[in-house]
DNA sequence: TTTTTAGTTCAATCGCGATTAAACTAAATA
DNA sequence: TATTTAGTTTAATCGCGATTGAACTAAAAA
């Protein structure tokens, strides 16, 4: 492959990187930080070359890699002057767990409505009772699956 | 319970359940509508009673709703000048879809930014192919609920 | 000590989706 | 037929997060 062949591919992934995390509610700015993290063949880069390779401005490089750093989403290195970022690799249990504390909230608001409905028999009273318990199924499964892997 | 006490206590509610689906990608006035007829005792409320009780303007609700009955979470019943709007309710087996799909959209990506990587064995790639893996464990065990949920 | 460099800070602005207001349409009613 | 009513359309505006630019700080280099 040649070189200019690949940065044209890491460029499109890096925009595929970016769009994904803005509809997860990353700024277009981290998505596109985290995508060059991700896609780039060094691993660590500096500023500069975010800035660069980004044609982004220090001053919104500069906000949004902290952030980024606060979320734990990324890794700082500093050597001298100079700070040198890495993707940071996140515990795939973790991830799990914020899968599991989301589905935890929307079991709790459809317990709270139904709480408030006046017939309990409603229609959407019954669709959100078998919301909860297609919820409450699919925990047992991921616990069955996390006692799996600990053990492995 | 009181009738202000459980007004008070279905806003509450609406709120939250605006809030959530604002955060997955819904304008706020959809979420508080969605909200509205989750948490609402009549099921099935007329355009008047959405605009007047979420204090919103014919437009936004016009421009709204249609939204949302095109993309299916709102269904309408015509009833001669008045429609009339309810909430729709999702087949879990497609939402149970859409988040496989999303899956399987990551794992496409992950796939394509370690095929550009010279080094197979850097450690973002070896990262991204343990989420790879993870997600494929996923896959087989929902594959299982799903079987043993339709042969019930 | 002076100069250069790396990154930070923050006020200003940009961009854009969400919302409104008011004119408008079409159907029901009188 | 004239009037009322229910909802639609769309131009204008609002609000707000994202981004920039330029001044600024602090540390390294000269």
């Amino acid at each position: 492959m040649q070189d200019s062949e690949r940065l044209s591919g890491q460029d499109q992934l890096i925009e595929r990187f970016g769009t994904y995390f803005e509809s997860i509610g990353f700024q277009p700015i981290a998505g596109r930080i985290i995508g060059l993290l991700s896609v780039s063949d060094r691993e660590e880069l500096s500023f500069d070359e975010i800035i660069n390779r980004l044609k982004i401005s220090k001053g919104s490089a500069s906000v949004v890699l902290r952030k980024l750093v606060a979320e734990c989403r990324v890794a700082v290195v500093e050597n001298g002057r100079r700070h040198y970022y890495k993707l940071k690799q996140q515990n795939l249990f973790e991830l799990l767990d914020e899968f599991e504390r989301m589905c935890d909230s929307a079991r709790h608001l459809l317990n709270a409505t139904i709480d408030l409905k006046t017939d309990k028999e409603s229609s959407n009273a019954k669709y959100f009772n078998e919301i909860i318990n297609t919820i409450d199924r699919y925990k047992t499964i991921t616990a069955t699956m996390r006692q799996a892997v600990q053990t492995i």
